[in-house]
DNA sequence: CCGTTTTTTTGATCCGGATCAAAGAATTCC
DNA sequence: GGAATTCTTTGATCCGGATCAAAAAAACGG
């Protein structure tokens, strides 16, 4: 498919002129990714911005024994790795296709170059920065404040909001990956859907979840309730 | 003193025509906060941006039941707030002054209006905020695949390095807000610190801090020796 | 400078959640 | 469609670090 026309729908490049979308397309490179491929590795030097056009993409940090925190998990449209663009330097995560599907680039010089002569995409490029910052800024507080409890139900409430804030919807990713965007693991994950489950607030089957009672989830997001 | 003075001299407006940097002055406010005094709350309406003129503030997030995650200490010359700028909505944390000083504020529509017309200056911003996702990525790493020695050893270093790699140097606040920074409590920090010492890597006196064994304290950073 | 308040240290205990291990489900792939 | 791989659940145990309590040390204010 056509690099022109993906870029001209993507909510970042609104408002750019033809002219530019026409330089950036022919200097984006749109490459395949197998499920699992290594896009590029915490320190790598960076060269540019990547946006996923086909597929997932997950965005993490290692601990030395092996241990992952997943920082977002990125899907089709989603640019990533904007760090480095505007600091130079190199790639502050991990970057791993969840599903097979493809990647683009667009070498860091000749976005800037493109973004100084329009100031709607800096504009529009400060307001992704903000929003990742805003978003970081709950991860870290729920890393530091809240137990897994608290995360999962605030989890599970926002992907029902997603679904229209529909009562039944699916899990969008493994339960594993879950736990690692949790920042817990699987068995622990699977412990307090347990518990939910028990005291009647979900109906858990595969990857199928049903909310019951969704004044009791809230309140354990809220930390009002326990859990047990 | 003189607001357009101090701008001028902020890196955020290095290479800002004198003509812009005077408007701004004559639209910020530069005012006075106590020791202790809040300068906004998580959740209100935010409304411009924010500069540490003088003294320290911290920004932070709160627990349902009083614990206290710092994500940043800002000091002067430093904005911070940057996010609702962009974004518009609320502040997405708390801001308090931890000396008295003061704290200039510029109203986001006029600052909106002159990024507009100076592409610099919004990769200016562009990069500010990619230092602070820089610093966020980091501190969620730590929360989640570190523990606290780490996080305590790497923070000394850290500190030692901005004293020019000094092997002695004084910690920049007191203990406590050390480690609601490093997501911990008081009395860890107290431990940890005491282990440190047992073990030679380093004496405390007070504030004053003297590294002993700077090899065996970035291993305990790089979590490849365990204290204890 | 002395009494008061705030910080820091130290000790004892407790708890959430990680880890280890193994069984049970669900996917994947010839 | 059946064997193999990968995911998920469940159980038992362990451990880092929080919490509670109280003493010791510093910092502060009059």
């Amino acid at each position: 498919m056509n690099i022109q026309g993906f870029l001209s729908h993507l909510p970042l490049f609104q408002g750019l002129p033809d002219e530019e979308l026409k330089a950036l397309s022919e200097i984006a490179v749109d490459r395949p990714v197998k499920a699992g491929e290594m896009i590029f590795s915490d320190g790598d030097r960076a060269a540019g911005l990547n946006i996923v056009s086909a597929g997932r993409v997950k965005i993490f940090k290692l601990s030395p024994n092996g241990k992952e925190q997943i920082l977002h998990i990125m899907g089709p449209g989603e640019p990533f790795a904007e760090v480095p663009v505007f600091q130079g330097g190199n790639y502050p995560a991990n970057a791993q296709a969840i599903e097979t599907g493809r990647v683009l680039f667009i070498p860091r010089d000749e976005l800037l170059k493109i973004i100084r002569k329009n100031p709607a995409l800096a504009l529009d490029m400060l307001a992704v920065l903000s929003k990742r910052l805003r978003e970081f800024a709950a991860t870290i507080e729920n890393l530091s404040l809240r137990g897994v409890p608290e995360r999962l139900s605030a989890y599970l409430l926002h992907l029902s909001d997603l679904a229209g804030g529909a009562g039944e919807f699916e899990l969008d990713i493994k339960k594993g990956l879950i736990a690692n965007l949790l920042g817990t693991t699987g068995e622990s994950l699977s412990r307090v859907l347990g518990k939910m489950t028990q005291s009647g607030m979900i109906r858990v089957g595969g990857k199928k979840i049903t909310i019951l009672d969704r004044e009791a989830l809230a309140d354990v997001a809220a930390a009002k309730q326990a859990l047990d």
